[in-house]
DNA sequence: TTGAAAGCGCTAACAT
DNA sequence: ATGTTAGCGCTTTCAA
């Protein structure tokens, strides 16, 4: 390497000016008159001088930094997501701190604490432990102790924590799923995927029924299925096993999500049947995928930027000081595609 | 809020140390007798006390950080990578500082930027201006200005930059493609997307051509589509393109990427044709589209794990003055599924 | 408008 | 083995 890395020190002995007063252009936020902001300015320019972020930081208690705890990037919900948020931290002058925490509870432990340790100034957590429908007394002091200290806004839910929440309206998303589908004169829907003790697969569940209910479609236990992961495999195992099973077929089938909707589709090609001729499929979270599939898929679907601004926007007036909501809503989307039909039984 | 921060200097009084014994147990890297360090260790779990990094880094000069800058993260390629190597750092006490620059140069110019104020450790960037045929020479200037203070390690090509650079072995990988395609007795071979301002692409094309070359089958150059991007939505257009042309069709297509099989599979399927029956489809990366396809996609992948710690090791070594080879070729694996069957002519 | 000086929370020489 | 001290590179009072 080599090359001495130059400080405010450097260009303010250059500039004849004090350091103070290189560091008042550097922020911005105090008066200094034209001509030495101009000699300052060149400085900067002539070492492609960067000021250093740790010594900022350490210094105006700000870091300007944001953690972003999710579950999987690899994911194409959360990398939407996370490239959203990235793109609003940025213009609002802050960047994300992103990690994965990949389903396991000891690493998110870490990446918190590493969070922790570089003082960001906010905290967004997606899924994961905040979003199960017990919450965990322990887990839940642990994040209040952290509240104390930043403020902390999750995708989820976490009973008796002093969290910001943002959340998709689950219940909404349901509900158009299914009147789209019985409004096609579907009676035969099944909800494949996901957990139950996971908060926003209940919700989903519960409004399934009630659905059901509100139409005068009978509910059948074998309609419900659940998985540990949401991943494509679980979808292909799940309806394979209804084929195998000799059970009356879905004439419908909503997937819990994109991945799990694949597996099905999967599944159904092999059994050789036709989608949606035969049956029709219909997802949550309208990622690339629902897109990419043939057919394309009927989806559920968010405003991944307002999502992000909403976490964003919300984390930031937290740290301002600012009062905002505690709990707001993002409104769902269905996008209709070619994977739903009308029910030609 | 509330609750004032803990610092080592309130551990060390109440422990009745120094702050530098406290500093001691904290980095591990000195004696302390037991007796203080078990005092100072229950005060830490006592407070639940997390030293400052920002405070740390500016004052040991190392911020444990290493910047990670890729075009896109939604695209599972990316993710993976993104992924094994956040694995990879963590495992040898490094943090990835992530950001997408979105084919924005402008926007990685950006991040080049924050990575630096954070002064970042090492810095790895993967494609994008670090991997286009012509090295723009003042980009060169400005990464070289760079890797006199950070190391530099790169996946594409910049000429007489003075980068670390690891590479998926593109001939390799365009070699095992044609050789499976060849051995099933295919001769009609397309080439489906990237750009020939690619370093990876242009090389993968010139491996085609030797490729067809060695093996007696003439070239057609037809047969060798570009595309502006590396998408679904191109993979899509261009092989519609193809039937609409009324030439010849290919009886195999080897497509740039999974996101452009997807596309090219949907094309086919439309045009009521059977995959791997009538038209046999190849694509590169291996990422879990290529699993989640039906027909699962023959596709040729790497070993992602090996790629990442490749890529960090590299970073680190360099970061601890050892010097890691400037060049470094992963191998690629070609993974056989069912996208791909014998010309059936 | 500007400079001097203190301090952010830690690490690392240097002494002891 | 341990304490003292001097920074690391900034921001921010406080005076002038």
């Amino acid at each position: 390497m080599g090359k001495e890395r130059v400080s405010i020190y450097h260009i303010a002995k250059e500039a004849g000016v004090s350091p103070a007063t290189v560091s008042r252009v550097l922020t911005g936020n105090a008066n200094v008159s034209t001509e030495k902001r101009i000699k300052v300015e060149a400085l900067i320019k002539k070492y492609d001088f960067r000021p250093n972020a740790m010594a900022r930081s350490l210094s105006s208690t700000q870091t300007k930094l944001i953690g972003f705890l999710i579950p999987d990037i690899r994911n194409p919900f959360y990398a939407t997501l996370a490239v959203a948020c990235e793109r609003a931290a940025n213009e609002r002058g802050y960047s994300l701190m992103l990690s994965n925490y990949l389903n396991d509870m000891e690493l998110q432990e870490q990446n918190l604490q590493k969070m922790i340790e570089m003082r960001v100034d906010a905290l967004i957590m997606i899924g994961g432990k905040v979003d199960e429908m017990v919450s965990d007394e322990e887990y839940v002091e642990k994040i209040n102790q952290i509240t104390d200290t930043i403020p902390v806004v999750i995708t989820g839910k976490l009973d008796g924590s002093d969290c910001y929440q943002v959340n998709i309206d689950q219940k909404k998303a349901m509900e158009a799923a299914m009147e789209h589908l019985i409004a096609y004169g579907h009676q035969k829907i099944a909800l494949i995927g996901g957990r139950k003790d996971v908060n926003s697969t209940y919700t989903k569940r519960v409004t399934y029924r009630s659905s059901l209910r509100k139409h005068g479609i009978a509910f059948s236990a074998d309609d419900i299925v659940e998985t540990p992961e949401y991943s494509v495999e679980c979808g292909l195992q799940v309806m394979d096993r209804i084929f195998d099973s000799g059970q009356e077929l879905p004439t419908a089938v909503i997937a819990i999500n994109d991945f799990m909707a694949m597996g099905i589709m999967q599944s159904i090609r092999r059994h050789g049947l036709f989608i949606p001729d035969d049956i029709s499929i219909l997802s949550f979270d309208d990622t690339f995928i629902a897109e990419s599939e043939t057919p394309c898929l009927t989806s559920v679907g968010y405003d991944y930027d307002r999502f992000a601004n909403t976490l964003v926007e919300t984390a930031i007036m937290a740290i301002e000081g600012k009062n905002p909501s505690k709990m707001q809503l993002i409104p769902p989307k269905l996008v209709i595609r070619e994977s739903t039909a009308k029910y030609n039984g």
